[in-house]
RNA sequence: GGAGGGAUGGCAGAGCGGUUGAAUGCACCGGUCUUGAAAACCGGCAAGAGGUUAUUCUCUUCCAGGGUUCAAAUCCCUGUCCCUCCGCCA
């Protein structure tokens, strides 16, 4: 969420800056509900001013053992009047606050202006495709005789769902392993979550109110507690990040750094049709997810250490991948800017997002009360970071298709042989 | 599932209708003392919001939401979470 009181101080530039969103943004519909917010909230604030100053001399009154009556008849009519006018600016309050909820973040200045992820720009590339001198095939196809199996899944749940045995199984499990091992050696504490979370923790990363249909919402099938009401996380990161709601940070403990491992959980909704061939594009998914909090002035660092540390995973696996900067057409809703890994698939013959990092800024610190005392004892407000580091099921899919061989065996990337018990492939 | 107890500032913990945004202790920050440090002593120390900005003035908040009252941390109701005991359970 945005500040209001800044934004509608320099609505004017706000609405340029918006624009790069292509976010239709009614200025004259907030300058109007800021108007009705400030006649009811003055006139709400002198009425309680009232009532406390009769309250105050009633007491008195009554230990000067003085009659209260007369001034008790004088703040009669104050409770009536008082309700009517909180009521009223709660509604604008209420309408002002849901319309600020609907406005993304504002782009950081070197966020490129685009439509759609077609002009998201390049900023580096590391590794080659490699050559094959074999019919290349793809991970669905080599995936099958070590365990890899949708049909199962398909029994057991239905569409975009995987089951994993035996080698795929452990070669899942390494990957994620050798993920954990390399972030925590780096500086990153590592922490379980919940995998599903409450209303208020959805709302905080920006999840809600916006984007309730791409998420599994659970509910408990009684009379008694049926609105008590649970998401199953997108991404690990709304649980990590709520670790510091509401909490005041010592600046000595900054920044912070939080890996998890956890599965994600995508309605993936309005993607019907899509990948709707292997491991791509599932309901279900692990995903091995950073996150930094961090000083204001400290957070574009962190955005291209957070991407690097994501990098590093590729590199040790050897997987050839691109470093795109995403336009503002394609930026997610909460961040300001952000890059997005993408690995090469032999399969696709395509390059295939398996990070995305971002800078949230301060848009989740505002609704989280996220904050830090500086050096003159100011309250100010962290930035937040989140980057996946990386997704495993696309991690897999990448070594199945980049490691494979003529004879449909996977070579075990050499940082993984460790975890698969030193095995050095796949057959 | 049954019975009971609880939730107060960064932490511990008092207050149980009236000037209490809240005693006290610890922690923290500044100062005195000291060669320096510790100790001791003195002072400071919640967050959010609104108006006005020279300055400040005001409002809200003692788990959350309702209610009673001129007045609620304090009384009543509902919910959430925590603790203890019994039962069940991976």
């Amino acid at each position: 969420m945005l500040d209001r009181k800044s934004l509608v101080n320099d609505i004017k530039s706000f609405k340029e800056v918006i624009q790069r969103r292509n976010f239709a943004f009614d200025d004259n519909y907030l300058l109007e509900l800021e108007n009705e917010r400030k006649k009811h909230q003055i006139k709400t604030q002198e009425l309680q001013k009232l009532r406390n100053t009769y309250t105050k001399s009633i007491a008195k009154a009554k230990s000067n053992n003085e009659n209260p009556k007369p001034l008790l008849d004088k703040v009669a009519d104050l409770g009536a009047m008082l309700d009517k006018e909180k009521s009223l600016l709660k509604i604008v309050q209420d309408k002002i606050n849901s319309f600020l909820m609907n406005i993304p973040n504002i782009l950081h200045e070197s966020v490129p202006l685009g439509k759609s992820e077609d002009e998201n720009i390049e900023v580096s590339s590391w590794g080659k495709p490699k050559e094959f001198d074999f019919m290349v095939k793809d991970h669905v196809d080599l995936g099958k005789k070590y365990g890899l199996d949708f049909t199962t899944a398909t029994k057991i749940s239905g569409a975009r769902f995987v089951v994993m045995t035996n080698q795929i199984a452990l070669l899942h499990r390494a990957l994620a392993q050798f993920m954990l091992d390399y972030h925590t050696k780096n500086d990153y504490q590592e922490a379980y979550v919940p995998y599903l979370v409450n209303t208020d923790s959805a709302t905080n990363t920006g999840q809600l109110p916006k984007f309730e249909e791409d998420l599994f919402k659970t509910s408990l099938n009684n009379n008694k507690d049926k609105d008590k009401v649970f998401y199953l996380i997108p991404t690990a990161e709304i649980p990590l990040i709520n670790m510091f709601s509401d909490t005041i940070i010592k600046e000595q403990d900054l920044p912070i750094k939080f890996v998890a491992h956890t599965p994600s959980f995508r309605s993936e909704a309005g993607s019907y049709g899509r990948d709707t061939r292997g491991l791509i594009r599932q309901h279900q998914f692990d995903k091995v997810e950073l996150i930094q909090v961090t000083k204001p002035e400290n957070s574009y660092q962190a955005l291209e250490d957070i991407t690097c540390d994501a990098e590093n995973i590729l590199k040790d696996l050897e997987l050839p991948y691109r470093k795109m900067l995403l336009c503002s057409g394609d930026v997610g809703f909460s961040s300001a800017k952000t890059y997005d890994l993408e690995v090469w698939l032999p399969g696709q013959k395509k390059y295939r997002e398996i990070s995305s990092c971002s800078n949230c800024e301060d848009f989740q610190a505002r609704r989280l009360k996220l904050r830090f005392k500086d050096k003159d004892d100011n309250t100010i407000l962290l930035h937040t970071l989140n980057g996946s580091g990386v997704a495993v099921g696309r991690a897999l899919v990448a070594v199945l298709e980049n490691y494979q061989q003529a004879d449909g065996s996977i070579k075990i990337p050499t940082v993984l042989q460790k975890y698969m018990n030193f095995k050095k492939e796949i057959k």
